[in-house]
DNA sequence: CTAGGTTTACGACTGTGAGTCGAAAACCTC
DNA sequence: GAGGTTTTCGACTCACAGTCGTAAACCTAG
């Protein structure tokens, strides 16, 4: 079978889509969104339709492979493999979830079904280390934003302060966000206008030169 | 069913461990070792008891999964899904292999059967990132080696040339390597006896000060 | 219209650590 | 001992991330 982390950033949270189980085994209980696998149906696609219950797919901005979790005691009633994905949303739209399912802060899980708990933590994980040589921001961003609301994304995402400053210069450095040429007009208290800025790839990329130990010259 | 790719330096390069199949698809083709999974058995112990046949378990010094093939079309035949390991074997050991299953170098493999090629040249990206911001050097190293035996290691294995100054340096500070306090006698045309290094942990640990984006403070 | 407050942008400084280079150390053989 | 070989190590450079303070660009209130 197949379930996903599916995260976003909300209210200034990271946050999971957790669903509330109708049967047994952990009845009840919430656990990740997924299901079985068809017959002819690469995993991807199985998620994908299985999320398309609880989330407008095209909300998915990134979509990538976690880890097929084997151990037979993490089922009680029967031994099944299950590959886990991890999900990204943008901070910009507000999917419509069905009545069972629910966003819950990473940072104040609950009891998780099977091994959910250790899944969303490793999707956390993964997420946090790709913020760092990837540009994986693209996937839980909006289409523009202002470095302010960029930060404020990054710092709910990574769990600690980030300079604007220093998230420019890093980012621009490397050619991961471009300037839109527009700006925001101010809030009401006033102050310079915003530029606005947008990455410029939407698919995940690597930066190149993260790597230590690098090739000479 | 499980899959792997064992990797070695062997005589300066770096070498994936064939097996030429012996049927129906890619009959007689050079294809990844592995096989089918048994019920309520663990992926790992899986592709463990696969490679048992191939390569004595102990000398896998690392081994890790890499990810989970679904694609339909990758087996003509049938359907089935395919989850591929990564393993590392060190460089002082010359496991005794069958007949059919052969070392190949990574930088010339000749056609593979299935997906195999790609998964190949991803346990190679997969190591070569590792190598970077993980012990993982490890698990392709003797016990004790000289500082010029770890850097042909490492240019075999990220295919370019590294610096022994700065390798010394780097692993070092991180605390990767320390010393033995032994030392090699030097080699017929004489020289410095070179001093004997061993790494600290025989066990995957990531250096925390990789990432970019840190906590402030 | 100006003064004071707010928010963003940006230049300058600092510090860390990786990449490079060359000299010194420690051995060999002739 | 002289000259050759290999390893070790200190010193320099350089790229960049992190910090800080100031300037820019807007607002409202009086």
């Amino acid at each position: 079978m197949t379930l996903a982390v599916v995260l976003q950033v909300r209210r200034g949270r990271l946050q999971a889509l957790l669903w509330q189980r109708a049967r047994e085994p952990f009845l009840g209980a919430w656990s990740l969104p997924g299901g079985y696998l068809e017959p002819g149906e690469t995993l991807e696609e199985s998620i994908r339709r299985h999320l398309a219950v609880k989330v407008d797919v095209r909300e998915l901005a990134h979509l990538e492979q976690l880890e097929t979790l084997s151990d037979p005691a993490r089922n009680p009633l029967e031994w099944e493999l299950a590959t886990a994905y991890l999900g990204l949303v943008p901070a910009d739209v507000d999917p419509a979830v069905p009545e069972d399912t629910r966003w819950q802060s990473v940072s104040r899980l609950p009891e998780l079904a099977f091994d959910h708990r250790a899944i969303v933590l490793a999707g956390r994980d993964r997420l946090r280390a790709k913020l760092s040589y990837t540009n994986a921001g693209f996937a839980l961003a909006p289409p523009a934003f202002t470095l302010s609301e960029l930060r404020e994304i990054y710092v709910a995402a990574l769990g600690h302060e980030v300079s604007a400053t220093n998230l420019q210069r890093v980012l621009l450095r490397r050619g991961v966000l471009e300037p839109t040429g527009e700006r925001r007009a101010p809030g009401p208290a006033g102050g310079r206008p915003a530029e606005l800025y947008r990455f410029r790839s939407r698919r995940l990329e690597i930066t190149d030169q993260f790597a230590v130990l690098r090739p000479p010259g």
